[in-house]
DNA sequence: TTCCAGCCTCCCGTTACGTGAGAGTCAAGT
DNA sequence: ACTTGACTCTCACGTAACGGGAGGCTGGAA
């Protein structure tokens, strides 16, 4: 059985030009022409072009795949568990891209800048300890943080406006608590701690108790978080973050 | 804060001609030049080299990126969200590849050829379903095909070696037993036939009766297997059918 | 002041094809 | 036997996305 170069072009999901490109650099002739000259492939052809087309997919230069194909050291076996490793490796990396592009979703709802280290992550070749340690201390709880990815990939348009409404209104109103001059421990400052408590929980993950006293640390500690806050009203971030406080040792 | 374009170059894993040509077609320019000409990037310049990145994996071209991010109509977070449901589809793609070659791997195992369609049938666009039905006409039960490339993916050399022994061993005997004269349904066949399931039970998927003539329906139906077996020996592959066929009955 | 790494602007080279042009070929229908 | 439309052939030039210098300025540390 021997197939037309059209057919061949079909079955791959090549051109006709790719095809006499590589014969051209002599990286796969067919076995066999016509008496008129027409090329006819065998199905060590379509082998042969199964591999390449593997390894023009793991972005190998066709100089690179003559010299492997080419190799008498390495059979059709090897070089099908080489690709199974190489395309699983290339999964890994895609799926870290997915997960920081989820990352960078959350950061812009939330209203935070990204560093250039997080931009880049997948690409630059820094100290990968050191993100976890800042995801971790970020985050205060990993689990909490796949929770809440799982959750808001699933979120419309409209959740996010509402969402966004929803916070708009509660930073109002603890804004106006705050103009009343009532203190950080008072029922009203309380209340809405406990209403920013459970507005986390709603749309993003389970948020107990422990985890928001962490978030209020946080808050203190991480600048583009303090940014965000401040720039609502000055002195918002240690309001909050002691509302959350009173809050919490008094319900639990 | 701002940054040269080496230091971009280094966080961004490009090189520092690949910002030169951006620079060039005008995709990303940088925002500010010192007064002596040196190129300074800053954050904005950094977010958008950031898609710029991740379309490019995509295997946008550039154009293609530069039309796509100056469209007023996108903002950061749909393209975030369009980068999301790319990558997820080519996480899909790469898996079905890794499929193709475990199968592929498989194939040449057991000895048969594959098919051009299966050859290329991450690539080709012909009907899913046909392939689906192949699949499962030639394995019998999908669950099993999907055990025994767990497994299998695990396997060392020497645990193919054993395999290849051991199953050369069974033919052997098997050959034997036709050259006695001995009937498909006679003791000595019906334990070969037992044993075969049990081999693959061993070393590939959980074989049960129902399973193995199944297979054994298979292997008259199907010219790579029969072509297999027939190379042994001419009449094994129907000795072999009747055989499992008889055990099968004797035991259950 | 002296380095040397880093940056600048040309500008030619390379890879993996795309895209015709012009001409011969094949199989099906009349 | 003739036509016709889809395929195929061999040049041969074009293109995208950089790579890799050459030759010359800059900037901060010693």
């Amino acid at each position: 059985m021997s197939y037309s170069i059209g057919k061949v072009a079909e079955l791959a999901g090549v051109t006709v030009r790719t095809l006499h490109h590589y014969d051209e650099i002599g990286l796969l002739s067919p076995s066999d022409r016509t008496s008129t000259g027409y090329r006819r492939y065998d199905d060590a052809d379509l082998e042969r072009l199964q591999q390449i087309r593997y390894y023009r997919e793991l972005e190998f230069s066709l100089e690179e795949i003559a010299a492997i194909l080419d190799d008498p050291k390495a059979d059709a076996t090897s070089h099908l568990r080489r690709q199974h490793q190489l395309l699983t490796e290339r999964i890994t990396r895609l799926e870290k891209m997915v997960n920081a592009i989820e990352f960078a979703m959350e950061a812009t709802k939330v209203g935070i800048k990204l560093t250039p280290q997080e931009r880049f992550e997948v690409w630059g070749d820094f100290d990968p300890d050191q993100y976890a340690e800042e995801a971790e201390q970020r985050w205060g709880d990993t689990d909490a943080y796949q929770e809440s990815v799982r959750k808001t990939s699933q979120y419309t348009k409209e959740d996010w406006l509402r969402i966004k409404e929803q916070s708009e209104d509660w930073g109002r109103r603890i804004v106006a608590v705050m103009d009343s001059g009532a203190a950080a421990d008072s029922p009203e400052a309380m209340e809405l701690a406990e209403e920013h408590r459970q507005h986390i929980s709603q749309w993003y993950y389970e948020c107990s108790y422990e985890i928001q006293t962490g978030l209020a640390e946080m808050y203190l500690a991480d600048e583009r978080f303090m940014a965000t806050y401040e720039a609502i009203k000055p002195g918002l971030t240690v309001f909050l973050h002691d509302a959350i406080m009173a809050n919490a040792v008094a319900r639990s």
